[in-house]
DNA sequence: GGGGTAGGTCTGATCAACGAACTGACTCTC
DNA sequence: GAGAGTCAGTTCGTTGATCAGACCTACCCC
């Protein structure tokens, strides 16, 4: 087997959590999922990311219970994907991650930061709060800060994952629209 | 292009991550240099990786800042690869995932936790100690415990990643050799 | 009927992963 | 000194995933 998901001989849970998450494209489902992105064609516009590989992908995720399908219309069948708890669990990998990215592998263009909504604190590492000693902040209490390209006050959104009925952030909000919505992360070096 | 390191589109810290320690083998290589290994075909046996993939993925980690290769012998030239900086940071998105593999994707065969040793605390989901209340505990602080399979008190080891002079997790400890001696993780369920 | 929306499937080209064989520079053992 | 072993690769043919783009199906609105 050339890729994908045989990880068989790595008998650990790293490698049973890479069978489901580590293929191409689909931590950055996942990502868009917590922004509150639900349905094929909003993944499909912001991820640029080729129809077969989507379908593909969508429906591996939700086979292995990180998203489930809810049908939004029955004729012709429609369903968004959102988060299930198990995708929901995938906040913390997930926000290390990205703040791992924005320390060390950033080319310079820190345009997003996220913070505690309840106090205004910027989340640590591991996406706890070092203000209210909270170890582990819930997706819904995490406020995302975008930060201006011109210095003016930015953006804040509510990562909404799969509590919101809509999709805020599919809003372009400094670029021209799809990707650019998405474009930035935390800012590197600030640890 | 087919595979590999192209998030160009994908223009967040997420992205520039995975563009790193996104492929295959990628973050499992990352994780046996926490565990100690340092040399080319210590790397090779455990992870029963292709030869020319491992070659790829080395330098390309070490390109990136994530390794570092130090000789170890002139004639002929050989290297370890040891974790810089920039690779121990690696530590809290790589506990949280093998924390999640643990929860929601485990096979049932829990072997493996990970603990603060200065107090034998079991670290939390984002591998900070909840005793000490250590937000986040460093890799040579940790000690990883392994459940044994007849309920008989299980062997110890520090994760001592790049502080490490041999490679002491290289053993096999129940199994027959090689790979199995990495076997398990997290137990599932024990959050 | 024509156009738009939504969620796919299909196809051929491209390219990475795989396994196995091979290479080169040494060291060790007999 | 010959042969075997070690270590870190490189090369090569096969396999299969990704990609871009065209096409399809089912419905809605005008």
């Amino acid at each position: 087997m050339a890729l994908g998901t045989d990880y068989a001989q790595q008998d650990c849970t790293l490698a049973r959590a890479l069978e489901v998450v580590g293929e191409r494209w689909s931590l950055l489902i996942v990502r868009d999922a917590f922004y509150g992105v639900r349905r094929f064609n909003d993944f499909l516009v912001h991820l640029d990311i080729p129809r077969a590989v989507l379908t593909a992908r969508l429906a591996a995720l939700t086979e292995a219970g990180v998203l489930r399908k809810e049908a939004y219309q029955q004729s012709p069948p429609r369903y968004d994907y959102v988060l299930t708890d198990a995708g929901l669990d995938l906040w913390p990998p997930l926000h290390a991650l990205m703040r791992w990215g924005g320390r060390h592998a950033s080319r310079g263009e820190p345009t997003r930061t996220f913070h505690h909504a309840a106090c205004g604190s910027r989340l640590d590492m591991t996406g706890g709060c070092p203000a209210c000693e909270v170890a582990q902040v819930a997706p819904a209490d995490v406020e995302m800060r975008w930060v201006s390209d011109a210095g003016r006050p930015g953006r804040v959104d509510q990562v909404a994952a799969a509590l919101a009925t809509t999709s805020p952030l599919l809003r372009p909000v400094r670029g021209a629209a799809g990707a650019d919505a998405f474009a930035g992360g935390d800012d590197p070096g600030n640890s």
